[in-house]
DNA sequence: GAGAGCTTTGAATTGGGGTTCACTTCTTCG
DNA sequence: CGAAGAAGTGAACCCCAATTCAAAGCTCTC
């Protein structure tokens, strides 16, 4: 036994093993998971192809995690404003359909990645998830809104989902913009998110808007 | 010059493209476009591989082909279920969404292939084609509507990407049979489809459904 | 039925990543 | 220092479907 990794060499695994994660996000952040390939990533880091596969069991392993960390955090800065505000259903509402939407309009690139982008079978398994998060998120205000007598009488699930694929839908235009740089924020995103939020809250059956 | 292809001939040259891209279709509609590889449609029509690029320029060209035609079938049969409704924006709505859903849901892989399945993107081309086709359809009766005073003040565009991503994404659910056989129309459906049409019209602001 | 010119065939080629692995280079410890 | 084992390297390999293309088969005219 002569050989056993010191402290020292086992946080600089993790180091590494957080830069590849780095490097890939970044890359799904500037050109999609298509351009995160095993040799750019590796690039990226001044590393070597192999050694990606000595800190994961393969591409689609990695890809699967930087979605799942960059989900949940878009998720989290989604939840956390929620908790901010009060506690009136419209307002929370308000809350995940601005954040959400603001947040989409400020990273396209990477709201594009992960909301639609074709993606490999595994991805795809986190991007489920992802959804179902968000639907459930927006279901439980729902019910909340529709026993509060504040949203008119449906199914909250129903609802969730379409009031999440109207927000998608309605930004996909503007995610999409081919190659190049990211676009500056323009004054007409603020209309589509306005627009968003009327089209929901008619669609829930409140008349103001908060 | 030994040799001018007869009438015939050049009908059989027809018959036989048409029949590649009927064997395609009946693929995409079972299996989507990923099991539409150049082999299995050869297959299916007991001719080589090698004959399939004497009439098309390469599988995208072929793919783009049947999205377009499978495409444009769907939204006929909502053009023309529209065409027969009445004039009454609201009718018109209506028709538009229980003929897109019903269909849909009837045939749910073809639907999930149509709005959903990642695809290449000379395929995806068109499908943003076919997806505007939707949106505009919808946008006119929306503007009709909104002048009218049946609908409430709002940006006709942006509600209608609204409604069809409303309308995608509760299907979406139901669209995703993972393999297996096409699953039986079940009476949950009925419920779904209604539930969107509540949905929508109460997203454009009308209190009667109609 | 000869032969010019389409059409068909399918094995071989291509292409572009992911993945492997024999080898080299570190690290640690006695 | 030297042995033992961990970590890193990158060219070779694999996978897989699209695509090619030279040879074989057909159709049609004379």
């Amino acid at each position: 036994m002569a050989y056993r990794p010191t402290e020292t060499t086992r946080r600089n695994a993790e180091l590494k093993r957080a830069g590849f994660l780095r490097a890939a996000r970044s890359l799904v952040a500037e050109r999609g998971f298509g351009a995160a390939t095993v040799a750019a990533i590796a690039a990226e880091c001044a590393a070597s192809v192999g050694s990606v596969y000595s800190y994961f069991d393969g591409r689609e392993d990695l890809l699967a995690e930087v979605f799942r960390s960059a989900a949940s955090h878009e998720l989290d800065a989604v939840r956390t404003a929620v908790a901010e505000a009060g506690s009136d259903p419209r307002e929370r509402l308000d809350t995940v359909i601005t954040t959400f939407a603001g947040r989409a309009l400020r990273g396209r690139r990477m709201a594009w990645a992960l909301l639609f982008e074709p993606v490999t079978p595994a991805v795809e398994a986190e991007r489920l998830v992802y959804r179902r998060s968000y639907t459930e998120l927006l279901a439980a205000i729902l019910r909340d809104g529709v026993a509060d007598g504040v949203f008119a009488p449906q199914d909250p699930s129903l609802a969730a989902s379409a009031v999440m694929g109207a927000i998608s839908e309605a930004l996909i235009g503007g995610l999409r913009p081919a190659d190049g740089d990211e676009p500056a924020p323009s004054p007409e995103d603020k209309a589509i998110v306005e627009g968003i939020r009327l089209f929901c809250f008619r669609a829930l059956g409140t008349e103001e808007t908060l």
